[in-house]
DNA sequence: TAATGGCTGCACCTTTGGTACAGTCATTCC
DNA sequence: GGAATGACTGTACCAAAGGTGCAGCCATTA
């Protein structure tokens, strides 16, 4: 009988995807071979496919986690604007000066690009990985759009505004932005399109 | 003797681009096998090996016709506009609406993402991929920070604006557009956020 | 006619991502 | 205390992908 405090459970399987997202992120998820995760965990071959069917069963795990880091960022900075400002729109703008924050402390460490990895290699993975980016993008698109949605509400913008697009700004930039601040080795690109981007949205309502 | 009308010259390396960059558009660069090259072209492995190095040197030259059409992208639509319209602030709002026009007719082939294809590994490639991608970029942001430079020049903003960051914004917007374009299977969504971006900047500069 | 460009053909090598399956050792259940 | 189970190890073997090395061949060109 397997239950929760089951003593014969170990952490290779959580060392494992540490060592993995850590690899991904830096060389790739292509870059990052089987041997080098074993070796680096110090298990063997057989170890590692004890835990993982295949490597794309690897990256199926690296997306759940990715999924719960996500919701989490969301979630929290939301939440914590809901905490200090009641008016959506300065709540907004509250919560994207507070992301522009966090993502000047942890730059590398985002893991938006685990979707922008997996995304232009999909047709090697499962149609599973496809439905979590669509998934993780969808948080996003759901969570913006609610919030845009309450701000029209009490400031009628006087032109028609793209809620839709709007909605898929912020992780539109995140991704770009990652990319930007990978090739130019910046991490302060990222930020200041959230910042930028801020600049818009108080524009837009007022 | 090498010259320019040199008869014996054949257009197999041509083609073998052609086919490797319309399968790396659609595949990843990792995905798309020598293999498969040479059996879609007709060669054999040797023959590629002539023409190619190894599979960096591919890259290479894939990057390379990837900087020559980016160029052309951007002077294409800026030369058109000053062509049109001699004010800064109304010339940059046209050409931003010509480029959402031709994102949305050529919505699959635009070769952003072999950028961010070659920037999430770069660690596998050569030195020169990732001087190569930083120029590009920075193709982008030039032609675009001139432009805003102009702008701001004419059309005092009421609030200080971050001109690096606008300059940068595009193409932010273009390789996040992309990969929520891919992931979402919409083509629809990057010209959206360029045309939202085109809002930003006219509510900026008026 | 000789040289050259643009290949072909063949042999062989390494790395990576597996598959298959038997054995081991510690813990836990009864 | 013995059986079952979980978490592995070890060994052997396989195919695909990315090469390397080299000899040869054929059409064009100097």
């Amino acid at each position: 009988m397997l239950h929760a405090a089951d003593r014969r459970r170990t952490d290779t399987r959580e060392r494992i995807l540490e060592l993995a997202e850590a690899s991904t992120l830096a060389k790739g998820f292509g870059g990052t071979s089987i041997d080098e995760l074993i070796a680096g965990v110090g298990i063997t071959k057989s170890g590692f496919f004890y835990h993982f069917r295949d490597k794309t069963e690897l990256a199926e795990a690296l997306m759940d986690r990715y999924l719960v880091h996500n919701r989490k960022v969301i979630s929290d900075i939301f939440d914590r604007a809901d905490e200090l400002i009641e008016d959506p729109l300065h709540g907004m703008l509250a919560a994207l000066k507070m992301f522009a924050e966090t993502l000047s402390n942890i730059p590398e460490a985002h893991p938006g690009c685990l979707a922008a990895t997996f995304c232009y290699q999909d047709q090697l993975f499962s149609a599973r990985i496809r439905e979590m980016n669509i998934e993780g993008m969808l948080d996003w698109r759901t969570s913006f759009r609610r919030r845009f949605e309450a701000i029209v509400e009490r400031y009628p913008p006087k032109r028609e505004v793209d809620l839709d697009a709007m909605a898929d700004s912020v992780i539109t930039l995140v991704e770009g932005g990652l990319i930007l601040g990978r090739v130019h080795q910046d991490p302060s690109i990222l930020p200041r399109q959230i910042m930028l981007f801020r600049d818009f949205v108080r524009l837009s309502f007022s």
